[in-house]
DNA sequence: ATAACATTTGACACATTGTGTCAATCAGAG
DNA sequence: CTCTGATTGACACAATGTGTCAAATGTTAT
């Protein structure tokens, strides 16, 4: 296993002692796949991949185990507009192109947008740890299916995310 | 109606007539609803309230007309931890505390977050029309829940500033 | 005003996504 | 190894979202 994962396995053990829960296989387990994986699956493809080699994994466990996860902020829930949460393991900053049409979130690094900065009056009691933009308008795609003629909407709530 | 209702009103209509599509009541009506709302409700919650007043509007067409709503830039999708998409009317830019622990979302307000602009890179073909911040960590609530010995910082990647 | 026609809706069934509960199991401490 | 409380698996269920197609509606041309 690469260092870099390797290091985040011990921030869960740390995490867990650190809290006093406990740090059991399923948690070791799905944080690990999660980490190798570079697309935003949702809890029901993670059941899906996981129970490939381990069936006894439920599926009620996963949806339990990937809150904990995200409460620890080993990884963090991404909030796509189809109806399913997804998952990553990527924590670095990073930002989100949100397209209004096709509902499709594609990732988008930007040095510039990494410096923003907090703001000013952040909010009583708030502990911010980090920020990430959306930035909302129309993909490429959709805007050349846009042409005046009439165009299906093709509404898309499987909506895959693209890293 | 207040004359800011009308104009988006007058903004459907044109919109409309713009990409050949039917300007119908249900579009109308649920644009009028959304628009004297201050929250943001789900599309059932939205499918309750017509529903009062007009029985023969279906849960179907709810969901449909919101997502056109929001495609044509007239309301917007929020996107809630919870399951539900929630919608909104207010177009005006604002930003997001997002809980990482209970999974609240607050709006927030900061003139500085609205002015950051664009970045420069903006990804190939995108049309970019609008931005949103997630400002991402703990709220004030659950912080006292955790145990006060944890004031060790949550992500291991670079520094990041505390309220 | 009326007819023609494509879009949109309503109804129904169904798929997907997420949660409450509780006995059985497991992780960690002694 | 034993004990204890946290965690899991199973089940049922709630909540949310979608595919389909006949019927109704809006738009445009006549």
């Amino acid at each position: 296993m690469e260092p870099e994962h390797l290091a985040r396995i011990a921030e869960l053990e740390q995490k867990c002692r650190q809290r006093g829960i406990y740090l059991t296989i399923h948690r070791r387990m799905l944080l690990e796949v999660l980490l190798r994986r570079d697309d935003h699956p949702t809890a029901d493809q993670i059941w899906d991949a996981v129970r490939q080699t381990h069936p006894e994994f439920s599926r009620r466990s996963v949806y339990r185990v990937l809150d904990k996860l995200a409460e620890l902020s080993l990884i963090r829930r991404v909030h796509h507009p189809g109806a399913a949460v997804r998952y990553d393991a990527k924590i670095q900053r990073h930002h989100h192109l949100v397209c209004v049409h096709c509902n499709r979130i594609t990732d988008f690094e930007s040095a510039r947008l990494d410096r923003i900065g907090l703001p000013e009056g952040t909010p009583r009691g708030y502990e911010i740890s980090d920020f990430s933009v959306q930035l909302i308008g129309v993909c490429p795609a959709c805007r050349e299916l846009r042409q005046p003629d009439t165009s299906s909407p093709t509404s898309n709530s499987e909506g895959e995310t693209k890293s």
